[in-house]
RNA sequence: GGCGGCGUAGCCAAGUGGCUAAGGCAGAGGUCUGCAAAACCUUUAUUCGGCGGUUCGAGUCCGCCCGCCGCCUCCA
């Protein structure tokens, strides 16, 4: 068995066999720093991610480049607008984006090279596209020739023709062919600009991937993924690009993620509908958003809705109610049942991201083995007494769990969110001065504030006064705080959203 | 117009022609509890947009129709 994964150029599944045996160089494509991150680059990134993760899961070495675009249209634009230069706004929104990365609890790739650090590279193959006759120059601009390259259009199954005649492409009377795109640019007075054997000007988009992918990987490697939107133009062209200079196969398999979409609809600035992650971080906890994410398909769209992140969100916490559990099982000779399936659950799951990266079966091998574990914990004595050998088998199936989670980028543990936290705190304050006025000022914190209540809360118990306990415990359930009432006495939890 | 995708329970969603159609959320009943919560057990699609066809057998393949979406311009 071994890695099968849909290739966009083939229209298949293919088995992914590394060039380097032992060895994924994978390129993906990443932003242009112009604008904030929304959900639809976090599918993405997540989705990349996961893969990469999961390559390395399976015992290859994995070399993941992600590129900036620091200069382009889009840039030039915002810095006009805000009175920045360009290099300005590519900055800025290169650290925000590290920023979100970071929330999201997301590493960098292995290289996450710039476009203006590799000009030298974008010229140099323009060059020998130019050489090959693929490309001209006209008054300072370089395009490429798309009729001298055979093979265009075979990556998003087009031909040139239909392409023409439903093309809505500025005629540009400098073109040979309006399908022609730009290599290099000739700087406008003001623009940022490189020099070149063509003038002062700047690279193309498409030419910057091409260029990178090359340097930092060879000339033929094995993966290249993105977002579907850039199957054309961009990655056709860097096809053509890329080829058309080596003479030599480009990326071997091409991967592509769906889109994300509220209510039916693209997820687009046009529309208005953009959630950045930087909101989306502010009300959902990473795990929370990540298992929305990976619960349906990388290739197939996916409806963005709070409610459906806030499921994801109770979904994770049986997860990491169970883990909590497990951690608290005292050893005791005459604990039961030994929980089983755990090597069922990882077959599952291999086969299931095996099957082109199927992360929602995969999840499915996950809550399963979580079910059985904790019908397992429930047949113990008091669900905390288990034998050792028992014990050691809950904690086994427990490290499955987070090691199958690691591989989906999920973390699985840790407390709750800080903006759950935050409420839940202004919460137990109100309380506190309704129901403890004298242990205000003594119950600064979250936990403290909470064991006060308990406290109260367990006197009105014992004087079976069960208005008030059933109020405390109802209003701290409302604010997020699960109270559960046991033998050896009340304890809590704060729920993550 | 060209190319591509989707339509599975109340909601989300997996499903590689063949045992009883994953899993999550929500709902109902039960166990536990002073009552709850959590957890577990049971339960919720004789059926996969519709109609035909291929096949011993189709959610899965083919055709047509209906509905939704995307790409063809910058876009994850």
């Amino acid at each position: 068995m071994a890695l099968r994964l849909y290739n966009t150029l083939t229209e298949r599944k293919e088995e992914l066999v590394p060039i380097a045996p032992g060895e994924v160089r994978m390129y993906v494509c990443g932003i242009t720093a112009y604008d904030l991150c929304h959900l639809g680059h976090a599918r993405s990134l997540l989705v990349f991610e996961v893969l990469r993760r999961y390559l390395a899961f399976r015992g290859y070495r994995v070399r993941m480049v992600r590129n900036f675009t620091d200069v382009d249209d889009k840039i030039i634009r915002k810095a006009q607008e805000t009175g920045r230069t360009w290099k300005a706004v590519a900055d800025h929104y290169i650290q925000e984006f590290q920023a979100d990365m970071a929330r999201f609890e997301l590493p960098p790739a292995d290289m996450e090279p710039r476009a203006t650090d590799h000009v030298p590279a974008m010229v140099a193959l323009t060059e020998s596209l130019l050489a090959r006759g693929l490309a001209y120059a006209v008054d300072g601009d370089v395009y490429f020739r798309v009729r001298g390259f055979p093979g265009y259009g075979r990556l998003s199954r087009r031909n040139l023709d239909d392409l023409r005649a439903g093309a809505r492409v500025e005629v540009d009377e400098r073109k040979e062919d309006p399908l022609d795109f730009s290599l290099w640019k000739r700087a406008k007075p003001g623009e940022p600009a490189w020099e070149s054997p063509w003038g002062p000007g700047r690279p193309g988009w498409h030419i910057e991937c091409s260029a990178m992918a090359m340097e930092l990987l060879g000339e033929s490697f094995d993966l290249h993924g993105g977002g579907e939107d850039l199957i054309f133009p961009h990655h056709e062209n860097e096809i053509a690009q890329s080829e058309g200079a080596t003479g030599k196969p480009f990326a071997r398999h091409w991967v592509h993620n769906g889109f994300v979409r509220i209510e039916q609809e693209k997820m687009s600035k046009s529309v208005g509908n953009v959630f950045t992650i930087r909101d989306l971080l502010g009300k959902f906890s990473p795990d929370a958003l990540k298992l929305f994410l990976l619960g349906s398909h990388y290739r197939g769209p996916i409806d963005y809705a709070p409610e459906k992140v806030e499921e994801a969100g109770r979904a994770l916490d049986r997860i990491r109610l169970l883990a909590e559990s497990v951690e608290a099982l005292e050893e005791h000779p005459r604990g039961g049942a030994l929980p089983a399936a755990v090597g069922a659950a990882r077959g599952e799951f291999v086969a299931a991201m095996d099957d082109d990266l199927n992360t929602a079966r995969a999840l499915s091998a996950i809550f399963t083995l979580v079910r059985h574990l904790n019908g397992a914990l429930d047949r113990l004595p008091e669900r905390r007494r288990a034998t050792a050998a028992a014990a050691a088998a809950f904690r086994e199936g427990i490290a499955a769990i987070r090691e199958m989670g690691q591989v989906l980028g999920l973390r699985l543990s840790g407390g709750a969110t800080r903006p759950a936290e935050e409420a839940a705190l202004s919460a137990v304050a109100a309380l506190l001065r309704e129901y403890c006025p004298e242990q205000v000022a003594a119950a600064p914190d979250l936990s403290a504030g909470v064991e006060a209540l308990l406290a109260r809360r367990e006197g009105a118990r014992r004087a079976r006064d069960f208005t008030v306990a059933d109020a405390i415990r109802r209003r701290l359930a409302a604010a997020g705080i699960e109270v559960a009432d046991r033998p050896q006495g009340s304890t809590w939890r704060l729920r993550t959203k």
